[in-house]
DNA sequence: GTCTATACAAAGATAGAC
DNA sequence: GTCTATCTTTGTATAGAC
C-alpha cells in the first residue's frame, strides 16, 4: 500500500513556507506592516493561493503565533523535565533562543515584536501574545523557585518579580540590539543575570 | 501695536493637536497601524487639513519624533547640568518619564514603540529612532562614569555595557507592562538597578 | 492547489473652492 | 486653514476556471 505521509495535523509544504516567511516578516517589520503581497512576491505564488491556505490575515497570524508558542512551550517542558539538571543550566537553556535571535541583525522574539503593536492587533492575536508573556514569566518563576529550594539561587526579590525582570531584560535587549546593532548586549545581560542569582 | 504671538518656530494650535494625537497613536498602536483617517475622525477635521499641516505621513512622523527627542534631550541636559546633584539622583530623574508611561496602561516610550517596527519605517524615521537609542545610552554612560569618579557607584561591568543594560531593562519593562498590565515592574526594575550600583 | 479576474475598502495624497 | 471632491495605490478578500 502507498505510504501515507499525512500526519494528523500535517500542513502542506506551501503552507509551511508561508508560515516561515510570515513569521520572519512579523519579526522584522511587524504584523501591521506586512501584507499577502509581500509573501506572494517572495514565494512566487498569488495572493489568492495564500488565502487558500490561510483564509484571512488574522488566521495566518494566529497560526504563526501558535506554532511559535507551541514550539517554545515544548522546549520549556523539555528543559524543566530534566530533573538532574541544575537550575542555572535550565535558565541557560532558556536564553538560547534569545541568543540565536541576537545573531541575526533584524530578528527579535516574535511575541516581543508583536508586543510593540499589541493595541493594533486583532483580539485573537492580542490574547495569544499576552498569554506567551504570562506563560514565560510563570515558567521562569518556577525555575527560580526550584533554584532557591535547591540552594542554587539567592534572590534579591520574590521569584515572580525576578522572573519579570529577567524576561523584560531579555526582550529589551533584543529591541536595543536591533535598533543599534549591538549584538553583544544579549550575552552581557545573560552573564549579569547569572552572576546576580548565584548565592554569595 | 498688536502683540505678535508668533514665536520663531511657532506651530498652530491644530498642528500641535495633530502632533499630540499622532504621538499617542504611535505609542499605543505603532506607526504602521495609524492613519490620517484616525486623526481626522478624532479631531473632527478632514484628512486634507492634516496634509496642509504635515505634507506626508513621513513628515508627521519626523515631527513627532523630533519633538519627543528634543524634549527628552533638553531634560537630559537639565539633569546633567545640576552639578551638585548626586549621580544617583540624576539616574533617578532619568527614570521618571518611564515611570510616567508605566502609569498609563497602554503607553510605552515613543522610540521603544517605533523600535519594534524599525525595519518597516521610512529611513528618515529609522535614523532618528536609532539616534535616540544611542544618545540615551551615551548619556547614561556619562552619568555612570561620573558616579564612579565620585565614588557613588560601583559597576560590575564597564559603563557603556551597564548603560545598555539599564536602558534595555527600562524599555523591556515597558513592553512587558503593556502586554501583561503589570504596572509595578518599572518600579521594581528601577529599585534593583539602584541597589546594584551602590558601592558595597 | 494554484491561477485569473475582480470586488471593495482603506490609505496616502492632490486640486481647487471657500 | 479647512473644506469637497477626486485620484491612485495598496490591502484584504472572494468567485470560479483549470
Amino acid at each position: 500500500m502507498p505510504k501515507t505521509k499525512t500526519a494528523p495535523n500535517a500542513r502542506s509544504d506551501t503552507a509551511v513556507r508561508i508560515l516561515d516567511l510570515a513569521e520572519r516578516l512579523i519579526q522584522t517589520r511587524g504584523y501591521s506592516a506586512f501584507s499577502y503581497q509581500d509573501i506572494s512576491e517572495a514565494l512566487g505564488i498569488t495572493k489568492a493561493s495564500i488565502h487558500y491556505h490561510f483564509e484571512s490575515k488574522t488566521d495566518l497570524g494566529i497560526a504563526v503565533i501558535e506554532r511559535y508558542t507551541e514550539g517554545f512551550g515544548k522546549e520549556l517542558q523539555r528543559i524543566a523535565a530534566n530533573e538532574n539538571a541544575s537550575s542555572l543550566a535550565m535558565l541557560d537553556h532558556y536564553t538560547k533562543p534569545y541568543l540565536q535571535f541576537a545573531e541575526s541583525p533584524d530578528r527579535v522574539c516574535l511575541c516581543g515584536a508583536l508586543a510593540g503593536e499589541v493595541m493594533a492587533l486583532p483580539p485573537q492575536l492580542r490574547e495569544r501574545v499576552e498569554r506567551f508573556f504570562t506563560d514565560h514569566q510563570a515558567w521562569l518563576t518556577s525555575i527560580l523557585k526550584r533554584g532557591v529550594a535547591r540552594g542554587e539561587f539567592e534572590l534579591a526579590a520574590p521569584a515572580p518579580k525576578t522572573a519579570r525582570a529577567i524576561f523584560g531584560a531579555l526582550q529589551g535587549a533584543l529591541l536595543v540590539k536591533r535598533a543599534t546593532g549591538d549584538v553583544s548586549q544579549l550575552r552581557d545581560v545573560v552573564a549579569v543575570m547569572k552572576a546576580q542569582l548565584s548565592p554569595a
